[in-house]
DNA sequence: CACTGTTGTGAAAGTGCTTTCAAGAAAACA
DNA sequence: TGTTTTCTTGAAAGCACTTTCACAACAGTG
């Protein structure tokens, strides 16, 4: 009898081969101490022989528990939601739940997700990463049973994982004034999308307020929006540097956008840190390579602790809802210098 | 009665609120066309009343099929992986597959995720990311019917995405030596996993044997591995650069390294490219912001190549597999320049 | 007006597993 | 040895859908 089955094999054909019952099949799976010695021995027989796995989805349907976890995130555009990433694959590796990922690249695509997530059940958990979140999908979630964390964004029914973005801002423009800048600028990429979220917002502000105290301004001039785009930067940058009065630092709300400043400075013949400070914000992984000082939001930690927070509700539903709010700290390094101080 | 049913409707509830049975709205939402004008709005309207969406689970069970694609990838620790996921993401969007991310950090992780994936039957295809495939690996995979493409690497019966990394070793080389430079070193992270795959080998093969038919050698003392770590950079470029003679050239097999290798050389007073060029390979997001040199390994695009294949295969069982193999080509930017040869 | 050909439909089987239930076997007790 | 308690175990009932099958209803022919 040579007429193997194509198919994976069932619970069936381990309960028949074992001579057992599909449900004796199912406790050795499941809670082994109620079989006996025994029973337990010829099923896991049985189950070597025929290398049989339950199937998830079978599983998942009697469970009303999918063993999976979703993560909605902007599409892969900034390192930063990569190094976020990590933490929470991490965090998951161990758990035993698996990844799934739900890239949105425009609003229509956030809405769908918030729109069918819910509903569709394959689903135990769901974090939102720096990604807004309305009335409507909330209800949805709620209604649904949908533990959710969000992440940079804050809703009164969920846990939450939150940056001070603010004293991000006024870090930087303190540790610059210390240093002994009294110009400084302050630059933001201008077309970030719609659907998403806007920290630079909170973080110029924490800047500007700092540097108020010092009694310093952030004129408009010294605010530059820049394009995404690689030739916009450069303009944006030359009319900032143009400026009869050049700042002598520029403080950019993301690494990413940190690194494109400084190269694109240089190439207008301002060199980093000997001609102007640049501090960048996010610590990105490659931040310390190519020693970026910048303002740390511990990215990989934020994704960890929004799984820990997510599990944790799901293991015990009577676990409150928390609001973390991560602090931020300055890594100094090498991009920005001391400078004596022009004037004051 | 205003007791709310507090789980979500099924197929039932809609069937009982339009008066028809479960079969009907389940050809409503399968196969409209074969349902009577009248019953079909009859249908939707309860559906739309209930906001009811089918389970995902209890669909996938019965379909056989879970409208999920898995990519087993190295965890997202060097930016390349990034850089391919985007690809695959962009490409999986509008499939409506979802997708779940296995991230491999050991062997044991590797492993476990090949002897489980194919069996559990909740995947419809699978992309292996720059991971080695073992012949157990690979029948299991094969005998489940897990429709799996494999990038990076090559096995008889998958289809696969394949890079030239030799022609790229090649360009690197030849970009180097038409540019004058007679005195070109290769340094590469030596502590990768060893679960991962090993594409600087070839990639110093092609660069060693290019530069031999410009009758250049590339001694061993012009070949450093570096460890991933900051620390062990710094001395092993010292090592390069304090040579009697040191090299006017390096070639970073990946962005990330020769990104780092521009910041160390610079620490030690080799500035990019003025006292040494630089080239990269893999050419990843950031390249093209910090004017790298590198050698372009198309990442994005192989992974929605990579999606393609699967997709293709996936819908038409009686496509052939087939064996890609991306070309790379040279991407000048800034980190190289010419210098007069000094000999020859 | 009887007869075949379409459509539209519900009943029911199947999907692979978990879990409840009740009964039979074994162990423990008197 | 008779009785109670404790283990084990298989039968069967879900879980929430899709799909096959066969029957009804209706239109279209000769």
């Amino acid at each position: 009898m040579d007429s193997r089955k194509p198919s994976a094999p069932t619970i069936y054909d381990v309960a028949e081969l074992s001579g057992t019952s599909i449900a004796t099949v199912s406790r050795v799976l499941n809670s082994p101490e109620r079989v006996s010695q025994r029973s337990r021995r010829l099923v896991m027989d049985a189950i070597d022989q025929l290398g049989f796995v339950p199937k998830a989805e079978a599983r998942a349907r009697v469970l009303q528990s999918t063993g999976r976890i979703g993560v909605i995130t902007p599409f892969f555009t900034s390192p930063s939601f990569t190094d976020r990433m990590r933490g929470i694959a991490a965090a998951l590796s161990d758990s035993g739940y698996e990844l799934v990922i739900y890239p949105v690249d425009s609003l229509a695509r956030l809405e769908n997700y918030f729109a069918k997530l819910p509903l569709t059940g394959n689903l135990d958990g769901l974090i939102v990463l720096s990604l807004p979140i309305d009335e409507s999908a909330a209800a949805r979630l709620l209604s649904n049973n949908l533990e959710t964390v969000l992440v940079e964004q804050q809703y009164p029914q969920f846990s939450s994982i939150l940056v001070d973005d603010r004293a991000g801002g006024r870090l930087a423009a303190q540790h610059l004034v210390e240093n002994g800048h009294r110009h400084c600028a302050f630059v933001y990429f201008g077309e970030s999308p719609e659907y998403s979220i806007h920290p630079e917002r909170a973080r110029m502000d924490g800047y500007r307020e700092a540097l108020a105290e010092y009694g310093i301004d952030l004129p408009d001039e010294y605010v530059k929006y820049v394009p995404i785009s690689r030739k916009g930067i450069r303009e944006k940058l030359h009319e900032l540097l143009a400026l009869p009065q050049p700042p002598t630092a520029i403080f950019a709300p993301s690494d990413d956008l940190a690194i494109r400043v400084i190269h694109h400075a240089r190439e207008l013949g301002f060199h980093t840190p000997q001609d102007i400070s640049v501090i960048g914000f996010d610590n990105i992984d490659i931040a310390e390579h190519i020693d970026l000082t910048t303002i740390s939001q511990n990215l990989v930690e934020s994704g960890q602790t929004a799984v820990e927070l997510l599990l944790s509700r799901l293991t015990d539903m009577g676990r409150p809802i928390q609001q973390i709010r991560f602090q931020v700290q300055l890594e100094k390094r090498g991009t920005t210098r001391q400078i004596k101080a022009a004037h004051s």
